[in-house]
DNA sequence: AGGGAGGTCCGCCATA
DNA sequence: TGTATGGCGGACCTCC
């Protein structure tokens, strides 16, 4: 969903990730590889544990906190990787206390995986949309019944408290974090440097393998998948949700009903989100006009696109381009 | 600023 | 019997 609060990132933003007893590796590793090795000068990444020194990861081998919690008294930004379950209640509490101390100064907040549990015993998500692992995720609902646990999507942004589901949903969750800070080419450069998608979307779509199945559709009728890669080749032309059925070879109810299920969301709200994400690209990279990147993106109009740039992303197409632009 | 036109979403229901 | 489809209509949203 649309970030509702725009982040103004200092040079060298902190970003401190807490690694707790059994934290997963990889959930540890994402955030540092994105921010800590390929943000720099960007950010500056460092990991905490509870006290300095070994931790031990959920994989059998330890890493090393050259800092204890008392470093999240200073970060921008505190990233929460997973952590395997049986985690003492203790160090959960611990950890959630710091954390809400972190907020509280006015710090991001952003979860890997399970790491939304201490989150959520920081009372961080109470009221607020919230995803994990889908394994933990009727876990999380049952033991914070104030946290609306939704566990359909790669990651939840809201604001000042973000997370996302299991472990390589963290990479799609930091780079959504580098696109919010920085612009969706830094983003683009840095997933691409790490070789994963710049942005999977749309719920999980990644998974929209599956074809919609009906009686009177022919056999090799396109994919969901293949009827949105197209629609993405066609943003500019007039979209709605009849056309899109007609190439999915089903009919506007049907076809509307599949895509809720499997993206969670709607054809015109995906489609409204592609064309901001195009059209924040070709801001960044071109020197078209507002109007014409409006027209391009199909929105339509330059007055179009400027309610919809306000809405999703707090900003105009001209202060956009002014923040994220070919200097 | 506001009203009309057109599009979207969703519940309902008959049907396959 | 259970599940999915697809047409219909009303509420709502968006654009002009």
């Amino acid at each position: 969903m649309p970030c509702i609060v725009k982040f103004v990132p200092t040079a060298a933003h902190r970003i401190v990730a807490l690694a707790l007893p059994g934290v997963i590796a990889l959930d540890l590793a994402a955030p540092a590889h994105l921010f800590g090795h390929c943000g720099a000068p960007h950010y500056a990444f460092s990991v905490a544990g509870l006290e300095r020194g070994p931790v031990p990861t959920s994989t059998g081998f330890d890493v090393v906190a050259p800092s204890g919690l008392e470093a999240l008294g200073t970060a921008d930004t505190v990233v929460v990787p997973g952590i395997s379950e049986g985690v003492e209640h203790a160090v959960l509490a611990r950890a959630a206390r710091a954390v809400a101390a972190a907020h509280r100064r006015g710090a991001r907040v952003v979860s890997i995986c399970t790491g939304a549990f201490v989150l959520a015993a920081a009372g961080l998500l109470d009221g607020r949309r919230a995803t994990t692992h889908w394994a933990s995720a009727e876990r999380l609902a049952r033991e914070y019944p104030l946290v609306d646990v939704d566990p359909g999507v790669l990651y939840v942004d809201e604001g000042s408290v973000l997370t996302s589901a299991g472990v390589a949903a963290g990479l799609d969750l930091c780079l959504h974090v580098i696109r919010r800070d920085h612009g969706a080419a830094l983003a683009a450069a840095i997933a691409r440097r790490t070789v994963v998608a710049p942005h999977r979307d749309g719920g999980q779509a990644q998974f929209l393998t599956r074809p919609i199945v009906a009686p009177g559709r022919p056999p090799g009728a396109p994919t969901l998948a293949a009827t949105l890669a197209w629609a993405l080749e066609h943003l500019g032309e007039r979209l709605d949700v009849a056309t899109l059925a007609r190439h999915a070879c089903s009919s506007p109810r049907s076809f509307a009903r599949h895509f809720v299920r499997e993206t969670g969301t709607t054809p015109a709200q995906w489609l409204l989100e592609q064309r901001t994400r195009a059209a924040q690209a070709l801001l960044e990279e071109s020197e078209l006009a507002v109007e014409q990147v409006a027209i391009r993106t199909g929105f339509g109009s330059a007055a179009t696109m400027r309610a919809q740039f306000s809405r999703r992303l707090s900003t105009t197409p001209t202060a956009y381009r002014r923040s994220f632009g070919a200097r």
